[in-house]
DNA sequence: CATTGTGAACTCATTCACAGCG
DNA sequence: CGCTGTGAATGAGTTCACAATG
């Protein structure tokens, strides 16, 4: 039961992260885990898993623990991932290609099924997967056509924003962001950053004031 | 003057996005830049913005604000990264190529001086960037030949933890972990982690529960 | 006098501790 | 008895508001 109490953004990271582990655990022939266990091997605290659980509802067997598959059924129902979504990739450079071949999104019901770049010897490539590049031109039309609901931005930090407005205009209203540059948007758009330099620079931070390199 | 008060991970990861916001005014002709100006670029507070550098000393010019060129010279003395890193990467799939191939890294002094796989069709072959990719079981002479400081863990999560342990055993305190898993190191190595899926699983989230999709 | 720098107030998030329950 | 569920306590991080100042 959904309440209307404010859920820290931190917990959602974490269901993504319990969900991951569920997996391997019914895979390691697992039917039941404790707070105890899977605050483990997620690297939290006990108590921390059953408040992130708690704000959605009771799934646990007390003096038990929950019941692995059950378990998953009810972080994907909570996460949104009990369905597929379509997504489109704007910029085919390296990153752009990797994310395309990348395994990990068919498996969990994420799926490009279309791929824009600007560049004129880009465009019409037929990409390993199948996809065949298109003009970003077309992205309002492939929008609707493909139903994309997710759009990742791979371009050049100067090409991000105007990618961004694309989306925009075609009512994608969810982005991912690879660019490192923050692009802005209308509140009806949802923006996720992922930011490699920013991770790099936190470590060599950390490095010199932690571990005193 | 670093103080000895407790700085939230949050303020780093600021500061790197100031940082780069910093570039791009410098490039833009701006000499002076108001803590007003700059938060409005990097969509925060002005007052958080001022708190961040606050931190770590006063920085700025009361009635008239920050010295666009300085301010750059104190955050890269900051986040340590007024030098160059090493780093090595595990796993040269597709994410492992790209990252590779990718320009923002040098350009911020952070050199890719390694590749590595355990893939026997892999080991030997020749890289765009002239690299050679070294067989993994030679991971631990190549951090010490070639001074590598970082790790970067772009292989399949099953072969994570196995990547991170040979980081360690080679003295590498830092580590960059791309694969989709927690992997556990003592206390003197420092993770961080990118997992697309999980920025993914946010936005299908918050599509739902802020949105209504 | 515009803008910084900062203690104090506030909001958000995590941990504690134990009641509740199978 | 063991483990979950949760209000209360603690801790962390952000915003406020204004004194300090070039």
């Amino acid at each position: 039961m959904p309440k209307t109490i404010k859920i820290p953004k931190a917990t959602i990271t974490r269901l993504s992260i319990y969900y991951r582990q569920l997996e391997l655990l019914e895979f390691d022939g697992y039917r039941m885990v404790s707070s105890d266990k899977l605050a483990w091997l997620c690297q939290v605290s006990p108590a921390q898993v059953r408040k992130d659980l708690g704000y959605f509802g009771e799934f646990g067997v007390r003096g038990v623990g929950y019941d692995v598959i059950d378990l998953q059924a009810h972080i994907k129902k909570i996460l949104t991932v009990n369905r597929d979504w379509n997504f489109g990739i704007a910029g085919i450079g390296n990153l752009g290609s990797a994310l395309l071949r990348h395994g990990n999104f068919t498996a969990r019901g994420f799926k490009c099924v279309a791929v824009f770049d600007n560049d004129p010897n880009k465009i019409g490539m037929v990409m390993s997967s199948g996809l065949k590049i298109k003009d970003i031109r077309e992205l309002n039309k492939a929008v609707e056509e493909l139903d994309i609901e997710i759009g990742i931005i791979t371009t050049p930090p100067s090409a991000a924003q105007g990618a961004a407005d694309l989306f925009l205009d075609a009512h994608v209203n969810a982005i991912l962001n690879f660019s490192p540059t923050r692009i802005s948007v209308p509140d009806c758009c949802l923006v996720e950053n992922i930011d490699f330099t920013i991770r790099l620079d936190i470590l060599t931070y950390r490095l010199h004031h932690e571990i005193g390199l």
